[in-house]
Order: C-alpha cells, then structure tokens, then sequence
DNA sequence: GCGCGTTGTCATGGT
DNA sequence: CCACCATGACAACGC
C-alpha cells in the first residue's frame, strides 16, 4: 500500500517482496496516476455531460463504423474472441446484439500483444499481482479457463484494428459512469491510500474515458443497484446513477445466479480460507539487513579501560606482599632468553623461590629495599610517559642478589603452593594479588622499574628503559614476561568487553528485528483485507454493469456468455464466452 | 563440595 | 623477524 514505510534498515528480502507486491499493485491494475488526481476526475466529470450531448448526435455514425469495425473482427475457436482480420467481411459481426454466437473472443487479447483485457484477465491479474492471497487462485467456473493469464500486465496495447471498434457509440452515460467506475475499483487500493477507503465523493468523480463509445448499444437499459450492490456501493454510486435510478430492474436473473455474493464466491472461492492459511512468505524468511536504525553505536560504544593507575596496585602491595602468592604462573627466567613461556621455563637455574619466611622478610620492611637501592630510583623518572606511572611507593621491588641464584618453583611447587591455605585478605583481593606476582617477581629479581613501567611503557622507552640497565638473562626474561602479561591482560579484558557488547548489540539487533517482523506481519494483514475487499467491490461492479446490459431484444447479457474487456485506453468491449466451448466441441 | 562468574594467563594466529 | 593485538582455552579464585 502506499502508507507503506520503507524499512529504515537495510531491506530483507522480506520487505523487498512486499514492496515488489504493492508497487505492482500500483501499476498492473492498468490505471494511470491522474485517475486519482481529483480535481481532474472533477473537471472530467463536468465535461462528461457535454460529451453525452454529443454522443447522441455521434451515435448514428458510431454505429456504423462499429459494423465496420466488427467485419474487420474474426473469431477465433480456441479462445472464444475477436481476432482481427486483415479484410474486412460482411458477417453479421456488426451487430453483436443479434448475433452473439458469432462474436468470438480475441486470442489476440490475451497474447500480450493487444492490450484488451477480459474480467477473467482482470481476476487473474489480481491473483498474480497479490500472492500473498493465493499463489494459483483458480479461475471461476463460470469463466472460460483455457483464456491464458496476462502476462504482459503494463503494457497491454490495442491492435491497429481495434481503434475503429471504440468509436462505437452503444452506451449511454449512466454505463459510461459505470465503467468508469469499474476501472475506478481496480484501481481501488490507491484510492484508499489517497481518500481513505470508501470515500464516495472521491468515488464518484472518476474522470470519464468516453466508455460509452465503445460499448454495446444498451437501448433499454435498466439498474438493479439496489439489489445488486452493497449498500457501500449505493452510496458509493448514487451520484453517478441517479439519472438512471429510475429505471426498472429487467434482470432478476443475474441478480438471483450471480449477485455479489455468490459472484465473489465464484470467482473467489478459497479467497478467505487461504487467505487465513496462506503460510505468510516472510516466515522464517531472512531478515538480513534493516540494521542500520539500530543504535548500535551507541550499544557498541567502547567501554572505558580498566585503569592501569599504579596507585592500585601500592594500595595493596603490603597485603599481597604479606600474603606472598603462589608462583603457578611461573617465572619467564629461564636460563635462555628466548624462552618466553614462563611455564615452560619454570625450571630454569635461575628462579627463586620464596619461602614464606621470605615474604614476611619482605613484608616486615618493604621500604627497606627502596633505601638499599637508591641509585635506581632515579630511573622512574627517565620519561615523561613513566612519571605518571610511578607509584607512590615506586613500586621497585628488590631482593638480594642471592635469591637471583636460588632454585626457581617450578609448577608443582606453585601449585603446591597455592593449595596452601590462603589468608582471607588474600581470597578478597584475588586480582592485586595476581598482579602483584610479578611485582614481588620483579623484586626477588631486583629488577629496577615498576610493574607499570614495564607494561606500559612504549616500545621506544621501554627499550631506552632497558638499554640503560645492564640486567641479567633471568631479569630480561621476567620483564619480557612481565609486559606481555601485562599485556595481554589489558588485551584480554578489552576482548571480553567487545564480545559482552557483541552480545548486547545483538540482543537489540534481534528485539528490533522481531518489532519490525510483527509490524510487516500488521501490514500484511491490512493488505490482505484490502485486497479481498477490493476485489468484493470489483466483482459487484461487473455485475452491476451486465445487469445493465441489454441486447435489442432487451435481454439482458449473461455473464456466464459474455465477459468484459477493457484496454489501457479505457475502452471496453462485450465479447461472448461461448465460442471456446463451442471450439471444444468441435 | 559444587556451580557460576570473573580474572589472569598461555597459545596461537593475524597485522 | 619482531612487536603488538585478538581471541579461544584453561585454571585459579571468589561468591
């Protein structure tokens, strides 16, 4: 419909057939854009009465250019229609009122090179322009099924031959109105989108195609509107009939085979049934795309780090050291500096191990070893990027030269170790206590620079660092694995950060896939009643329109033996079904 | 003691 | 080749 709101994310499939469905529906129903401009239709309708003055004094001539037209016409047995003809004859096509056996329909109109369309092409042209409805709708039984469906919905164009044949001047103005309004409801979806639905005035004023030139000659035209039509329709078309309403219904008949009711059942039979059935084509369809309406930057928005401010970790330091944690991760001093991995190079000659005589030795004067190594104090301060970094406690952690030699734990010493009962204040502080490994690493090695230093320092001063200490293997080697833990660490949490909110943006991507999912299912529905109502009114309007219809003998037409068709011009012609059963039989 | 979440760490691959 | 980063996997820890 045209209410429809294109989808601020990108679009699915989903809504890509949707759309494809409705913008069809715009344009097959073979109406242009000013039917629905209004005050056009108004201004049509003004001139319309002058043209009915006119008609009556063109209509002795349009009748015998319509028998001119008409011997140009042969019928064709497969499809029950007129076929032009090359030469003109002399049969009694010319007068189809009193020769309806020889009136045949025209293939040719349903070949997609000739732009006439039957209301059986009409209802098949419904049925394939919305297949949310019904994919194959069945064509009515009443109508000649062997007419192939249009397929050339757009572009229906009329042969040079039928041209003559609309300046046959049969109908008087009430059917022009009439049909008129007949290509008013099928175009009846963008008429609710412009007016509302059912807004008669907008209605009544369809611009007037000068039907009535092309129609048969309707000399005792009667209206059973009033039987015929829903009451929606009688408002809808009192204007339009009220110079007719007077006349005498002459066709109980049809009103009694093929009201409204039974009409749309004939042609529609399974319409409501499948259309509460019909498995909705979005189901379980894809829903990519349509995510750019999605805050997701806002959701994905990176979260700040964690801080690396030293001063957490001199906050705890006297707590960690007094509570010397196990060594499970290892020490990285192994004898080679090219072993990184300090699980594997736990064994190495050079680590140390802590006793917790040890610890409580360092805890019982950590201010002790900043005293006993002064000169490399000065070393915090080389760079700008490290003064910030330095603890207040300057976090240089220094041991004796003598525990360099001692063994290192390896890993089933650490894990020995950690299994050892832990102090309350230890289990609070699980992460200052793992952080503060290294650091009491770093001080058993007496490695001159904070544990901040070393991870945070850039490459550059972290060498320049480095290159101004003379540091042992095991030293370089417990920095290294100082700062790539260090690392890697800050690595690892910004990682979770960024899957957590991977997750969160995705939660929000799914609720607003399943809001827009059920808000296309909404409009789908909408579509689907509007469709069916549209093709209800459809229906009682065709058989308004026979109804009206009489031969010269006043017998009304039979919708079981004639169907309507009309071209892209407007012009609308009365052609007999019964030539295709009469080609069957033959 | 078990389950679950958090955190640190390692291994690995990519840049 | 090295440094760095990203990430899965694992283990320790805390609740």
């Amino acid at each position: 419909m045209m209410e429809i709101e294109l989808p601020k994310m990108h679009p699915t499939q989903q809504d890509m057939d949707l759309i494809d469905i409705l913008w069809r529906q715009d344009i097959d129903l073979g109406a242009g854009r000013e039917v629905f401009d209004f005050s056009y239709r108004q201004k049509e309708v003004q001139l319309q009465r002058q043209k009915e003055l006119e008609e009556e004094k063109r209509q002795q001539i349009r009748r015998e250019q319509e028998k001119a037209l008409l011997a140009q016409l042969q019928l064709d047995e497969e499809t029950g229609e007129f076929v032009p003809r090359p030469t003109p004859t002399s049969n009694g096509l010319t007068q189809p009122n009193t020769a309806p056996a020889e009136i045949t329909q025209n293939v040719a109109f349903t070949e997609g090179d000739v732009d006439a369309m039957s209301f059986d092409e009409c209802m098949q042209l419904l049925a394939e322009t919305f297949p949310l409805v019904e994919p194959a709708e069945s064509a009515p039984p009443i109508l000649d099924s062997s007419i192939p469906p249009c397929t050339d919905n757009t572009h229906l164009t009329m042969p040079g031959e039928i041209p003559m044949l609309i300046q046959n001047p049969l109908l008087p103005g009430p059917i022009d109105q009439t049909w008129m309004d007949l290509q008013h409801c099928l175009n009846f979806q963008e008429i609710m989108d412009i007016s509302g639905y059912g807004n008669p005035a907008q209605l009544a004023n369809v611009q007037d195609f000068n039907y009535s030139q092309y129609l048969p000659k309707l000399s005792d035209v009667t209206t059973g509107t009033g039987d015929m039509c829903p009451p929606e329709f009688m408002n809808t078309y009192n204007g339009t009939f009220s110079n007719v309403n007077h006349m005498r219904v002459k066709t109980p008949d049809i009103n009694e085979s093929f009201g409204p009711d039974e009409f749309c059942e004939i042609f529609y039979p399974d319409l409501e049934a499948k259309a509460n059935t019909a498995p909705l084509p979005c189901e379980g369809g894809s829903t990519d795309g349509q995510l750019d309406e999605l805050p997701n930057a806002s959701l994905l928005k990176p979260m700040d780090l964690q801080s690396l401010s030293p001063g957490n970790f001199s906050t705890e330091k006297n707590e960690d050291m007094a509570e010397f944690p196990d060594s499970d991760s290892g020490l990285s001093i192994d004898a080679s500096p090219k072993t990184s991995s300090p699980g594997k190079s736990m064994h190495g000659d050079c680590s140390v191990g802590f006793s917790d005589s040890d610890i409580d030795e360092m805890e019982s004067s950590p201010g002790s070893m900043e005293s006993d190594y002064p000169e490399l104090f000065p070393l915090m301060f080389q760079s700008d990027s490290s003064q910030h970094l330095l603890p207040e406690k300057s976090g240089v952690t220094l041991v004796q030269e003598d525990n360099v030699t001692q063994p290192k734990k390896d890993q089933a010493e650490a894990s020995g170790h950690s299994k050892a009962p832990f102090t309350k204040d230890k289990q609070k502080r699980r992460s200052e206590g793992r952080l503060s490994r290294d650091e009491e690493r770093a001080r058993a090695l007496k490695i001159p620079f904070t544990v901040e230093m070393i991870i945070n320092l850039p490459v550059d001063d972290f060498n320049e660092m480095m290159s101004k200490h003379q540091l042992n293997e095991p030293q370089l080697a417990l920095v290294r694995d100082i700062r790539r833990r260090g690392k890697n660490k800050v690595a690892a949490q910004n990682c979770r950060k960024r899957k957590m909110e991977n997750i969160m943006g995705l939660e929000y991507e799914l609720d607003s896939l399943k809001e827009e999912k059920e808000r296309l299912m909404k409009e789908k529905s909408k579509n689907r009643s509007n469709l069916k109502e549209m093709k209800q009114q459809l229906s009682s309007l065709y058989l308004e329109v026979f109804s009206m219809l009489k031969d010269e003998q006043g017998k009304p037409y039979s919708p079981t033996d004639y169907s309507l068709q009309q071209t892209t011009d407007g012009s609308v012609f009365l052609v007999p079904r019964i030539k295709k059963t009469l080609a069957k039989s033959n």
